[in-house]
DNA sequence: TGCTCAGGGCCATTA
DNA sequence: TAATGGCCCTGAGCA
């Protein structure tokens, strides 16, 4: 959301913002008066926001949402002179207010990526009056203001450092196991976790999606670095993609395949993404007991109490949809989400999914806030491709990535359409994830590779390391002894789940640390 | 009828 | 010298 993300103080949501308002809450919801309006200003919380794009402070509503003056008059200036740039980078600069000028590509996508409109810039320059989004903005403040009656973790958030902003839109940052907790991304999952001024458990946005799977161009669950990137002869900015989602996909995963592995702890009936055949790698594990330790008898209680933290994939599946669903019917028919918002959209509520996972894990809860929260900052992309990689392994089809709304894209299409960079991506990705199923990866390995990359010792700002290292420790054990006891004819396959890591997040780190952890299993998997 | 506030213009500053 | 960004003006919408 922040992905991700760029937003400093006060925090921001990945793509759009809600707002806290004490004095509003005496505001009837629903309701929308000249008096609420005031009472907004009064209360000065709006000026206090930041700008979505740049992290600046805001001005006011500009083209369809909070942003500041100077982003303002960028993206004025763009549309009425019709500029057109491009990016010597790789289209993911960093956008903060000291590095804003540096990118006019990358500062205009983004721009577009979180909502400003280029309609809401007058053909006819006239001066003064409102624009037509007058209701979209009192809907938005209404939003902020249930989010900031309902949002249950604001407290913790007073008693929670915040970021400078200096550091926070530095996507270089991004998915560094020792990130700074104040680096940008971190940034975000404060936000999120601990909502204050902006409420980032906020309300999504409604929209109508009515579908075409077809016609889905983007690939899911990208690093946000990655969905900023356009897509060659489909320029996000080229306004609807005629996304839409029908209840009934037109691609449904095969469930009888042996990749799927994973058994949802629930899966409606009516879901496009019907619960995987109960002949999961579980199920059909040897009852022969391997060489482990008497300690391992432990073992499936402890997996079992990670396994019950789990997401269920359906209320995630429902929850996105009803998202985008909601973001639509606020735009209304003529101002549909671009396939690009869509993606980002997508990306957001898996975030708040994954966040939400964390929380509600038992070993998580044993930590510090400040831990939970530098922890949660200095991974959340990396988990966001994890949970990405399990979905594919789980539902995916071969030749298709599997969208967190139940949907499937066909590769093809993608590469078509997709620049280099994209497609290297999607290339990778696809590649790990066969070697994922050929591993016959199973729910099990995914949550424990989960808890391995979320605790992460090595996080700067750790107080609680030795807890931290612990844990992490335990869960390297479980997933040993796991594997060792459901494969054993898979001796290394321990090993082959940690070798993967590094293809998945790009750095080696994940997995030294987890070969330091266990000098018994690193020999082997050096070989 | 006066107030609000979002879009446009101006212009000093910056790169 | 073009781009930026802060400040001010304008005027439709609203109470």
């Amino acid at each position: 959301m922040d992905i991700p993300g760029y937003y400093p103080q006060p925090p921001q949501p990945l793509v759009h913002q809600s707002g806290n308002y004490p004095e509003d809450l005496l505001v009837l919801e629903g309701s929308s008066t000249s008096q609420e309006q005031k009472t907004e200003a009064a209360s000065g919380s709006e000026s206090e926001e930041s700008c979505p794009v740049c992290g600046d402070k805001v001005s006011g509503y500009h083209y369809g949402l909070l942003t500041c003056e100077s982003c303002k008059g960028f993206f004025k200036r763009s549309v009425q002179n019709n500029k057109h740039y491009t990016c010597a980078e790789q289209q993911s600069c960093p956008m903060n207010p000291s590095q804003r000028k540096r990118c006019p590509f990358c500062r205009f996508q983004k721009c577009l990526a979180v909502g400003m409109k280029r309609e809401a810039v007058r053909a006819d320059r006239m001066r003064g009056g409102r624009n037509k989004f007058g209701p979209l903005y009192r809907r938005d403040r209404q939003m902020k203001r249930q989010k900031a009656n309902t949002d249950p973790y604001r407290i913790k958030m007073e008693t929670t450092q915040t970021p400078s902003p200096q550091s926070l839109n530095d996507p270089h940052q991004k998915g560094s196991h020792a990130s700074d907790p104040s680096s940008f991304n971190a940034f975000h999952l404060s936000n999120i976790m601990y909502p204050s001024d902006m409420g980032q458990l906020s309300e999504p946005m409604q929209l109508d999606c009515t579908a075409n799977n077809h016609r889905m161009l983007t690939p899911p669950s990208m690093p946000y670095h990655g969905l900023y990137c356009t897509f060659p002869g489909h320029p996000q900015d080229k306004g609807e993609m005629g996304f839409s989602y029908n209840p009934t996909p037109t691609h449904y995963p095969v469930n009888s395949t042996p990749n799927n592995l994973f058994t949802p702890r629930s899966t409606p009936a009516s879901s496009p993404c019907p619960a995987p055949s109960s002949a999961t790698v579980l199920s059909q594990a040897p009852t022969q007991t391997p060489t482990v330790p008497p300690s391992a008898t432990l073992t499936p209680n402890f997996l079992s109490q990670l396994l019950e933290g789990e997401q269920d994939e359906a209320q995630l599946r429902a929850k996105v949809l009803a998202s985008l669903q909601r973001e639509q019917a606020n735009r209304g028919k003529h101002d549909r989400l671009n396939t690009f918002s869509i993606m980002c959209k997508m990306a957001d509520q898996t975030l708040f999914g994954l966040v939400e996972w964390a929380r509600n894990s038992s070993l998580f809860k044993e930590l510090k806030v400040e831990d939970q929260m530098v922890l949660l900052q200095s991974c959340w992309s990396e988990l966001l491709v994890l949970d990405h990689l399990c979905r594919q392994v789980t539902f995916g089809k071969e030749g298709c990535i599997y969208l967190v709304t139940g949907q499937q894209i066909e590769v093809s299409t993608i590469t078509s359409q997709a620049g280099a960079t994209l497609n290297s991506l999607v290339s990778r990705t696809q590649d790990l994830v066969s070697k994922l199923k050929a591993l016959h990866f199973d729910r099990h390995e995914f949550v424990c590779l989960k808890h391995l990359v979320l605790f992460n010792p090595d996080v700067k700002s750790v107080q609680s390391r030795r807890q931290v290292e612990q844990t992490q420790e335990r869960v390297n054990r479980a997933l040993m002894q796991h594997t060792q006891r459901n494969h054993p004819g898979q001796s290394d396959k321990f090993g082959q789940l940690l070798l993967r890591l590094p293809e998945r997040c790009c750095t080696p780190s994940t997995t030294e640390r987890m070969l330091k952890s266990d000098t018994t299993v690193a020999p082997s998997l050096l070989l």
